[in-house]
DNA sequence: GTCTATACGAAGATAGAC
DNA sequence: GTCTATCTTCGTATAGAC
């Protein structure tokens, strides 16, 4: 199947962005890991390296942006946070602090123009609008679900940050742990 | 003056690194912009680019470190996060949303071993402790002011990233104004 | 301290055979 | 769809003159 070597190509693009960002994510890397066959790169991404980066950005958004969904779905806002945080922790942990968020690497691309950033903005804003969303039958202006969804996105994506660089979990237990608070306070029912 | 070519690269190479990333940090990029002479990369940084992105990493570090100091002593907690907010705000406005965070940047690096992501760590510890040893005498438990602290770095890193990917104030604008509420509801006298 | 020249390797991309 | 070979560009790094 030819979709098959494809999609692998794509989502071990999303996992070598996530541990060494975009430029580092060479065809070389790609390759090794996933097994694909050098000589039909360029059949399955006639955009060549941009485009491979491209599609692993949205590809990891939409993951991410169900993951959220599901987990709004099956629980209130604070177990879902709590479940978030856990899965994070996990990654940190197991990666030895080695694997971070794909579409953060994205959104630091330096290729000019890049369509890595402008996916990873569309995946910011799509989970930021789905939190929000989540928030609002709990609180009491609309305006309040907004701020608090972006403070949650941005505060952990910010701890993952800091945690892989001091090499400690610390800094997001400690994040969720103040979210928690914060959201228990700011919901009315 | 020998040592200031050299300061002058170290500081290019940190603008460059906020721009573009640690990886697009290359010796060409950092004499063009700092009218650095060629020949003498390897008489002042003998250990190449490693050693010339280590020292922009730790004169970030530094330099924020003194910005925060700075604005705790002249002010409120409350007063400095929203000094550094606008000062943050300023320059994503400036710099059309080009411009990030240095060390965050070196904490991404995907260099190994990477003295930057080191050097990353060691600034965002002493970011977190100054902040915290200065929410100590507001609240309650010293614990409090830690964990108060690590959100309010984590977070506005967060916004910052969330506010260029989306070319966007308002993601720092929403979490400045959360951070202001809940540092309000947190502080005791 | 600074210059020029150059070695070396990595990576993206293309061409043409099978 | 996949292979091999090759081109080109770029970036780090070194050597040796001035």
């Amino acid at each position: 199947m030819e979709s098959d070597t494809r999609q692998r190509m794509i989502e071990t693009a999303a996992v070598v962005m996530r541990e060494r960002g975009v430029e580092a994510t060479s065809f070389s890397e790609v390759i090794a890991r996933s097994g694909a066959p050098r000589g039909s790169i360029y059949h399955h991404f006639p955009g060549g390296k941009a485009q491979l980066i491209e599609e692993a950005t949205r590809y990891a958004g939409e993951y991410t942006a169900s993951s959220i969904a599901n987990a709004l779905w099956q629980d209130d806002p604070i177990a879902a946070i709590r479940a978030a945080s856990a899965t994070w922790l996990k990654l940190l942990r197991k990666s030895d602090f080695g694997a971070g968020c794909p579409v953060v690497a994205a959104s630091l691309d330096p290729t000019q123009p890049s369509g890595a950033r402008e996916a990873a903005g569309e995946a910011f804003s799509r989970w930021q609008r789905a939190l929000a969303e989540a928030l609002e039958p709990h609180v009491l202006e609309p305006e309040r679900a907004r701020s608090l969804a972006t403070l949650i996105i941005s505060s952990i994506e910010g701890a993952v940050v800091l945690s892989r660089a001091t090499r400690s979990l610390t800094p997001l237990e400690r994040v969720a742990a103040e979210l928690e608070g914060l959201l228990a306070g700011a919901i009315t029912r």
